[in-house]
DNA sequence: CATTTCACG
DNA sequence: GACGTACGTGAAATGA
């Protein structure tokens, strides 16, 4: 890598690999400089309003403290300067008075803390500098080049994007808020250019903050295009007559003095004459009087517990090497951050997350752990594996947290960085490999703690721990689940991802995966992962596990919640388990003949549809194929969409294909094809799993905004079935040797539900009766006396039943119908004429709606609606649309989830050794032995049907077979 | 990485 | 009468 201050002319090519400096072993001469001025405003507003006793604001001053702290700590950093700006004007100024003219003055919170701030660094004996004339950046980029010189690596404690320019070449930048290292590979994501680079780029693209010109018209995107064709800015400057695009040309062309300005602007200065001498960049052992003293004087309460913990530990301040080790049962190290301060503080965001988490290696240490949890009765868990696919993965370690900051992480499957493993005796392990200890030992150790009922067992979607810790004899309870929790409280408003609810909850953004494992080919699996950093990662999903489930669970109660959580929800979460673990037979021929066939019918269509156009093209491609029927050949139909392109969709061709366009016709031949090839028969083989056989599809819990499930990787909800040829695919799936596959599925249950929801008395009466509901609707609609029904006119008496599920409305109905909007209107108010209480369950439920932000469904789940006060008319009836829909599909799906709870008992009861191999929302496909087919079957359809009792029978039909074809 | 299309209930 | 339409999902392919 160049040194990063040249500006050589090699293109700009993606690092080769980024130096890591703020990387776990460091020598000891490393140089931390921290851009001060930059973390004020960014702790600022990143922590919520806090004041002391007196007043003062100080959340400037926590946040600043922490970090410091944090850097001071974990970074055994020992040569460190804080670098803040000085007054306003600066060298750049000389040459371009502008220069950051339009930056507001900061906040009245903020002035006073500037002062706090400088006070901080003396207490913790750091040394700060600062510099008239001259940016803090500038500081930093002449201590930095100083630093390089001696050959001593360089951190830069900033996210300022000023600063970027300086990585490279054993110069890193570490974002200590979100805990991230900033190399030569994140400035490539962030500028598309290498650091060296990066001022050409902005002396472009520009900066409004700072007032930096740039070229107009121009953004980062552009400018990194530019730089990467042309190599620097003088290159592309006396080139810019080259550029094709006219309007960018000229920008370039007028505007090339502003961009030599801007870069010079943006160039950082690193030959200041510096008022401290790199040598005395040194932390100072502080007077610890002192620093508590001025802790209290802004009543830091959980900062001085920390600080204090630490003298007494080793007699030295601030090293991570000798944090205090949480104990736990006592519970004294243990406080979290508490908070200390005047009630205007943010309880929710006191989280800083820092805890000193422990890596646990030894049986002594395990043991403390287990005790404390014992101690504490309830304790969360977390898995890492090294992959996310639960049924086989290879469980890489555990963590825990007892208390909220007090936390463990126990490795017990680590390999070493060149792949040495680490089990057995300690005493066998090679000295490069991670010291941990032996995954049985570890597993025989917790295992009755991790089923004792008195201890509450805390995780974010527990389903995969469950699985992790099955696969390992395992049978985790009593449990609660944070993810659920959260559904259901808040299904609809957001999320459920344990870094979403962080960020919502605690205030924080923990560590990220990726930001662990890295991202795309330099991605590693979790056992590759150093120990310390799997550690912070591990022990802190644990700990802000915990903090989640004390900020969700308490609410249950008052919000009603409880019921549906305890009775659903969670019940569900180990049933869904074993169906995932269980996966389901596919027989790889049969995909793999379908795929041959249908391999050979998409060639010979290709070539049908080539030779009718007249060229070839890409008949995959929309866009190509819209110019191609459209344009060229002038079909009627028009453009659509704010893209701008032609509408190729299948209720666009099917009319052209109908006229007789026989092109039409087989492109959607070839359409169908090509997706029965690519989503199922090819990309299903791929799916079984090795081991197994099997496939396992994994069922989210949490992902639907109506209590439904949803499937994926792969999904197998939406297997084909409507078409004949589709079809075929579900001959593939099939039950073991000696079974058979039993598909049981609820009769019309959502159209059940309307009638019991909206209390429809001739419709329940029509259910109750069994009569054919569509030929009965019909004739109460058309008037059709029911021996006189035709199948029309009963296919247009279902598609408003459906309608009615849908949130109806003319247009809707009558493309559906081919019919105009007006008379399908009419069709609805005949309906609701009809059937006059469906009217006011409409308006019922759209009211209550506008008036809580949600509906409920029978059992009492909540579905929170977005935009119910909309003005815009379209958004607010897309809201009322799923105001009605929801509780209707969120009630049948509490109802199969109640059948799906009380089936593996009933079978268990009844001595029956079917299993539950998946859930297809109104449909329930299991594997039985064909001797007890029968008897399962009825044992199935009537738990289904007793799932909830209501005015309207609920009625399940089954079928069996050896595929689940001929099952359904 | 967003858009389009289409598979299911 | 506005505004753009049925509700809920996930996956593959294209192309910027």
């Amino acid at each position: 890598m160049t040194d990063a201050s040249q500006t050589d002319a090699s293109p700009a090519a993606p690092p080769a690999a980024s130096v890591e400096p703020a990387a776990a072993a460091k020598p000891a001469d490393a140089l931390y400089l921290v851009d001060g001025s930059g973390f004020i405003f960014r702790a600022f507003h990143a922590i919520p309003p806090l004041t002391r006793s007196d007043g003062t604001p100080v959340n400037a001053v926590m946040g600043f403290t922490n970090m410091l702290m944090k850097l001071l700590a974990d970074h055994h950093a020992e040569a460190v300067a804080v670098i803040f700006d000085s007054k306003r004007l600066t060298f750049r100024n000389d040459f371009y008075p502008d220069y950051k003219a339009h930056r507001p003055e900061p906040p009245e919170e903020l002035k006073p803390q500037f002062g706090i701030i400088r006070e901080a660094v003396e207490a913790f004996c750091v040394p700060s500098i600062e510099l008239e004339g001259f940016e803090a950046d500038d500081l930093i980029a002449t201590y930095a080049r100083l630093a390089r010189e001696q050959g001593r690596p360089v951190t830069i404690v900033s996210s300022d994007k000023d600063l970027m320019q300086l990585v490279g070449d054993g110069v890193g930048m570490l974002d200590p808020m979100k805990n991230k290292t900033i190399g030569v590979e994140e400035v490539f994501e962030k500028f598309g250019v290498t650091p060296d680079k990066v001022v050409d780029v902005q002396a472009l693209a520009g900066d409004p903050i700072d007032n930096v010109p740039g070229v107009p018209g121009i953004g980062v995107k552009t400018a990194a295009q530019l730089i990467g064709e042309y190599g620097d800015l003088e290159a592309l400057l006396e080139r810019a007559g080259e550029i094709k695009q006219p309007k960018r040309r000229q920008a370039l062309i007028d505007n090339a003095e502003l961009a030599r300005v801007s870069k010079r602007l943006v160039k950082l200065d690193d030959h200041v004459e510096v008022p401290t001498p790199l040598e005395d960049l040194k932390v100072r052992e502080p007077d610890h009087e002192k620093l508590l003293g001025f802790l209290r004087q802004q009543g830091f309460r959980s900062i001085i517990t920390r600080v204090e913990n630490e003298i007494r530990a080793d007699g030295r301040l601030v090293d991570g090497a000798s944090a205090p080790q949480p104990t736990a049962s006592t519970g004294e190290a243990a406080t979290g951050e508490a908070p200390a301060l005047s009630p205007t503080a943010n309880p929710r965001a006191q989280f800083d997350g820092k805890g000193s988490y422990e890596l646990v290696q030894t049986a002594e240490a395990l043991d403390r752990w287990i005790a404390a949890a014992y101690e504490a009765g309830t304790l969360a868990v977390d898995t890492e594996t090294d992959s996310l696919t639960a049924c086989s993965c290879k469980l890489v370690g555990i963590s825990m947290a007892v208390e909220q900051g007090a936390a463990c992480y126990i490795p017990v499957g680590h390999v070493g960085p060149d792949g040495a493993k680490a089990e057995g005796s300690l005493d066998l392990v090679p000295s490069d490999a991670p010291k941990q200890l032996p995954v049985d030992e570890v597993v025989a150790k917790l295992k009755p703690l991790l089923e004792d009922p008195t201890v509450l067992k805390i995780g974010h979607n527990l389903k995969f721990d469950i699985q992790v810790f099955g696969s390992h004899g395992i049978r985790l309870a009593p449990i609660d689940d944070t993810m659920l929790l959260s559904y259901v409280l808040e299904t609809g408003l957001h999320g459920h991802g344990m870094d979403e609810l962080a960020k919502l909850h605690c205030g924080y953004t923990p560590i990220t995966y990726d930001q662990v494992t890295g991202t795309g080919k330099s991605r590693v699996t979790f056992d590759r992962v150093a120990l310390d950093k799997a550690t912070e990662y591990a022990a802190e999903d644990a700990d802000v596990t915990l903090r989640l489930h004390h900020a969700l669970k308490p609410r249950l109660v008052p919000e009603r919640m409880i019921t549906l959580y305890e009775t659903i929800e969670r019940p569900l979460i180990p049933v869904v388990a074993d169906m995932e673990a269980e996966g389901i037979l596919v027989d790889r021929a049969v995909l793999s003949d379908l795929s041959r066939d249908l391999g050979a019918r998409l060639a010979e269509l290709e070539t049908e549809v080539h030779r009718l156009a007249g060229h070839p093209f890409n008949v995959g491609s929309p866009k190509q194929l819209g110019e191609v029927l459209f344009a060229e050949m002038g079909l009627a139909g028009g453009k659509k969409g704010k893209t701008g392109a032609y509408s190729t969709d299948s209720a666009t061709l099917e009319p052209l294909a109908e006229q007789g366009h026989d092109i039409v016709q087989k492109v959607l031949d070839w359409r169908q094809l090509a997706k029965l090839k690519s989503t199922y028969t090819d990309s299903l083989q791929q799916q079984i799993d090795q081991k197994t056989g099997r496939v396992h599809t994994s069922f989210a819990l949490a992902i639907t905004g109506t209590g439904r499930l949803s499937s994926t990787d792969p999904n197998l909800q939406n297997i084909p079935i409507r078409t004949e040829e589709g079809r075929k695919i579900r001959r593939a799936f099939i039950a073991k040797p000696g079974h058979v596959l039993l598909s049981v599925d609820y009769s019309q249950i959502e159209l059940r539900l309307v009638a019991e929801m909206a209390g429809i008395e001739a419709l329940k009466l029509a259910f109750r009766e069994g009569i054919d509901i569509h030929a009965m609707t019909a004739s109460q609609v058309f008037g059709v006396p029911l021996d006189q029904m035709t199948g029309e006119i009963r296919r247009k008496a279902k598609a408003i039943n459906f309608g009615i599920i849908y949130g109806i409305s003319g247009f809707g109905l009558g493309r559906q119908l081919g019919i105009s909007a007006g008379e399908a209107n009419a069709f609805i108010k005949t309906y609701l004429e009809r059937f006059s209480e469906l009217a006011a369950f409409m308006d019922r439920t759209k009211e209550f709606c506008r008036r809580n932000g949600y509906v409920t469904t029978l059992f009492g789940r909540r579905c929170h609606i977005q935009g119910i006060a909309e003005k815009n008319p379209a958004r607010r009836q897309f809201a009322e649309r799923q105001a009605i829909n929801a509780p209707i599909q969120g009630t049948a799906a509490d109802i199969i989830k109640r059948a799906m709870i009380r089936i593996p008992p009933a079978l268990a009861d009844a001595g029956l050794k079917g299993r539950m191999l998946l859930q297809v929302h109104d449909e329930l496909v299991l594997e039985v032995p064909e001797a007890e087919a029968a008897k399962t079957a009825d044992l199935v359809r009537q738990t289904m049907e007793a799932a909830a009792s209501l005015g309207v029978p609920l009625v399940a039909e089954a079928g069996t077979g050896h595929s689940w074809a001929e099952a359904h």
